[in-house]
RNA sequence: GGCCUCAUGGCGGAAUUGGUAGACGCAAAGGACUUAAAAUCCUUUGGGAUUUAUUCCCGUCCCGGUUCGAGUCCGGGUGAGGCCA
């Protein structure tokens, strides 16, 4: 009576054991060469969803593999723990952000254990952990110190009626989400990282990062956006003596466009706005009310333009007498260049719309190479000669840029610069459930770090979430302190560092997780570091990892200068989405097909499914791991997630597909299982019959083809030639022969990356000891990568006529010979000569006639 | 609007990087086993033609090019997606 593949038991099994033995436990070894893989952390949010299956399956496929490749593996999980939703979710369900995240992750690590990772859950860390955020607060003092780290005033959403601040994801059509009221943006002082020092060397480095996604690394090029341009200091003509200023400074990229300057345009937030909103009572309501509006990049080229009008002019420094009007203007940014611009409306569409608003001069001064009219309407800007430009006209862009950079230089009146769309890190969140920023206002105006010995500050528990404005700004006592060497009053920052932060630098700390006199023991990095693999989501292709490159840099260990050699980004787990009449979306597991069409089992409500979507919880087009794993076990779920689609792609779940994967489990086990009693009785023939011969080329063919797929990331390759084994061994017919043996034990090992426990279970069904865990990658034999006779392809003139079987390496002629006797061949040749022919070995040949 | 990817059967996708297009899986159809169903196993499955063959024609979004030979390289177009505007 032959046993039946339950994946319940046999998931458990394992798990528990690799758990005893603490197989996947990692420690330097200096005489092994280390594998550092990593997947992106999750947030603790309750549960796991597909996205992480598919997420740590990946990267546990890989790091199993390495291990069997003789690599000393680390593969950490931790949870990036601080957040905003915590804070949310003990509002509405009265419980402590701490407890609602600690439970979480308490439950995902369990839902995680389940799926079968080979983790090394001794390096666990969440980041809302004191110790892990002690050392934060250290590595914050010492960028501090470094100078990396300043205050200044910035702008943020500003909800008045919860007197709080919020985040962007927070703000829904410009109102608050939870109050409704409209969001002013107002300024506050925040705290900011120097990520601008570094844009130039985050740039620089992208070239040499050959494990990158060439995708990723365009996309960090364009967010850091380095330009060279030209500040222009321009005379202010001040006749309303409003201002106190004489001069002003402008940026542009385009310098070569001065002759086409016909007005001038501040942000709102720029310094002579605030002059004017003070003596001029007129201008100052609607330059207030512009400042409310949010002006970002977005808005900028979607918003309608918006000017208001000044008495100021400023005077075109080559054209004598001309006067360009002063605007403040709701489409120039006051944190890019200098807040300030000449408009050149000919050849630059937003200047173009504000001029046509305003009625507003235009002057082309680019002559376009193609002969393009200029209609008024479209800005010209891309390549010709300069005209209406005095001393510039009939030159290239590129000339005049730097003819009249030099003559700007020459004057001194204004020099070539290079400026970045990089700006620098706002840290400061006006929110409870994040790292305390460790600094104290003394009450003589002094800003000090806290001392060493006094960290970590701690987050209070007895909060109160429930009333408007921050937390810790609220708290009856918690800010109050004294500076530690001279006795002062002092009041702790309130504010708490952005998320960012806390995975800016996880990937260190867990080199050393019980380190506790620093950050990171130095010797553990020099080893693990770098992370040799990262997977993760391509939503995190910018900030997440320009941040962790940043501190990476800004940390200056030497040695290690980027933090991960090679990063992989997965495509997502999609799923139909259904709707019932009602127009409401149903969960698939909430829908059966009868004679009608789809219905909704709940309800009874007809169902129409819509396309394929991401999985998302506001769609319901979800499926939950956990069922998944209970119905069909870890291991089915895991080859699922490999199967198919490639990793980088989007992958469609799909129950026929899941379906298959338990099938195939199911082969695989019952395949060994029936032939079990042959490894125990150990009577295999040495035989060399023509299908043990046969079955040892497809064996090392594909375990050839498997090796290489998983080094290339290709595990939907893998899995396909670890089909054409289990195809080719279920039809053997004599499977008491070494090579049948053989061939099972190879099966077993390639397969333990991918349903680890389904392998370990069938290892020990054919009598090991071992764990297959500690078993090595099996040796292609290269001998069996070699055919006795090749299938070579025969082209008349490009076009296939036929094919023969020859020899391996059969010389030309002799192919000729004998491909002359086919009537096909011989035919086609009839009254011509061949004028040349191809050959190539093994493969093809190709007469031309 | 700019930059970047991608486009292969009913579907997901392979293709040694210029050398037999469609591996492998899913779905579908037919058959075996069974009282029946499930499960399992076997066969077929890009389109078309006919003389049913070791046959021919067409076929990797469209148009053109390079080459003995193009899914793969080059130019132009169409469509989809991503990022930045």
């Amino acid at each position: 009576m032959s046993e039946k593949y339950n994946p319940k038991i046999i998931e458990k099994r394992w798990q528990a054991f690799w758990s005893k033995h603490q197989t996947y436990k990692s420690a330097v070894n200096k005489n092994k060469e280390k594998y550092y893989i990593l997947e992106m952390f999750p947030y603790p949010s309750g549960k796991i969803h597909m996205g992480h299956v598919r997420n740590y399956t990946l990267g546990d496929v890989l790091a199993r593999f390495k291990r069997a490749k003789g690599f000393n593996v680390m593969h950490p999980m931790g949870w990036d723990a601080f957040g905003l939703p915590a804070e949310n979710a003990a509002i509405e369900n009265k419980i402590s952000p701490k407890d609602w995240t600690y439970k979480n992750i308490d439950t995902m690590k369990h839902q995680l254990q389940k799926m079968g990772l080979s983790i090394d859950w001794s390096r666990e860390l969440a980041t809302c952990d004191k110790d892990y955020y002690h050392q934060q607060q250290k590595l914050f003092i010492k960028f501090y110190n470094d100078n990396l780290i300043y205050k200044k005033e910035s702008l943020v959403n500003w909800d008045p009626i919860e007197n709080t601040v919020l985040a962007n994801e927070q703000v829904i059509d410009g109102k608050g989400w939870r109050s409704g009221a409209e969001v002013v943006q107002k300024k506050l002082s925040q705290w900011f990282f120097k990520i601008t020092d570094f844009a130039e060397d985050l740039m620089n480095s992208l070239p040499n990062m050959n494990g990158w996604p060439e995708k990723v690394k365009t996309m960090q090029n364009n967010w850091i956006g380095k330009s060279k341009g030209c500040e222009i200091e321009f005379n202010i003509i001040n006749e309303g003596k409003e201002i106190s200023q004489t001069k002003l400074n402008i940026f542009t990229t385009r310098p070569d466009t001065i002759f086409g300057a016909t007005f001038c345009a501040l942000s709102p937030f720029h310094p002579l706005a605030d002059e004017i909103i003070n003596h001029n009572n007129n201008k100052s309501t609607s330059i207030k009310k512009m400042r409310l509006q949010k002006i970002n990049e977005e808005t900028v080229s979607k918003n309608e333009k918006e000017g208001i009008e000044t008495d100021l002019f400023i005077e075109h420094p080559f054209i004598k007498g001309k006067k360009l009007p002063v605007y403040i203007a709701n489409f120039i940014l006051m944190d890019y260049g200098s807040g300030a611009i000449y408009g050149c409306p000919a050849h630059d569409q937003r200047d173009l719309d504000f001029a046509n608003k305003y009625k507003l001069e235009v002057i082309p001064v680019i002559n376009p190479s193609s002969g393009e009219k200029f209609d008024g309407l479209n800005a010209f800007t891309g390549n010709g000669h300069l005209i209406n430009s005095d001393f510039l006209n009939d030159l290239s862009i590129e000339e005049a840029k730097e003819k009249i950079i030099k003559k700007l230089e020459g004057l001194k009146i204004g020099k070539g610069t290079t400026n970045y769309r990089l700006r620098d890190w706002g840290i400061s969140r006006q929110r409870y459930w994040g790292c305390p920023i460790p600094i104290m206002y003394r009450e003589d105006g002094k800003i000090i770090t806290v001392p060493e010995d006094q960290l970590p500050v701690e987050l209070p528990e007895d909060i109160d979430l429930n009333s408007p404005g921050n937390p810790l700004e609220n708290h009856p006592d918690w800010k109050y302190t004294k500076c530690p060497e001279t006795g002062m009053k002092a009041i702790r920052e309130t504010d708490t560092l952005d998320t960012f932060v806390d995975s800016a630098w996880y990937f260190i700390r867990f080199c050393s997780p019980q380190f506790f006199d620093g950050p990171y023991d130095k010797e553990d990095i020099d080893y693990w570091m770098p992370v040799d693999q990262y997977v993760g989501g391509i939503e995190h292709a910018i900030l997440h990892l320009l941040y962790a490159r940043f501190f990476t840099k800004a940390l200056k260990i030497k040695n290690l200068d980027e933090p991960f050699e090679s990063l992989f980004t997965q495509g997502m787990v999609c799923h139909n989405t259904y709707k019932n009449d009602q127009g409401a979306w149903v969960f698939p597991d909430d829908v059966k097909e009868n004679s009608n069409g789809l219905v909704q089992i709940s309800t009874g409500a007809n169902v129409t499914e819509g396309p394929n979507e991401a999985m998302s919880k506001s769609k319901k087009n979800v499926v939950d791991p956990e069922s998944i794993i209970e119905s069909y076990g870890a291991d089915s779920a895991r080859w699922f997630m490999l199967s198919d689609s490639p990793p980088e792609r989007d992958i469609n779940w799909s129950l026929s597909g899941i379906q298959g994967s338990w099938r195939f489990c199911q082969k695989v086990f019952s395949l060994v299982e029936q032939n079990s009693h042959l490894f125990r009785e150990m009577q295999f023939k040495k035989n060399e019959n023509n299908e043990s011969q046969a079955l040892l080329k497809v064996l090392h063919q594909n375990l050839e083809e498997i090796t290489k797929s998983i080094e290339k990331f290709q595990m939907n390759v893998a899995v396909a030639k670890v089909y054409e084994i289990v195809n080719h061994l279920s039809k053997i017919k004599e499977t008491n022969h070494i090579a049948f043996k053989e061939a099972i034990e190879v099966l077993i090992r390639v397969i333990e990356p991918m349903i680890p426990h389904l392998a370990e279970e069938c290892w020990n069904l054919i009598g090991n000891k071992t764990a297959l865990a500690e078993v090595p990658w099996p040796k292609v034999n290269p001998i069996y990568l070699v055919e006795e006779f090749y299938t070579v392809v025969i082209q008349i003139n490009g076009k296939r006529r036929g094919e023969i079987s020859v020899q391996e390496g059969a010389k030309e002629e002799e192919v000729m010979q004998e491909i002359m006797e086919l009537k096909n061949v011989s035919e086609a040749l009839k009254n011509k000569n061949i004028k040349k022919s191809i050959y190539v070995p093994n493969k093809i040949i190709n007469l031309v006639i």
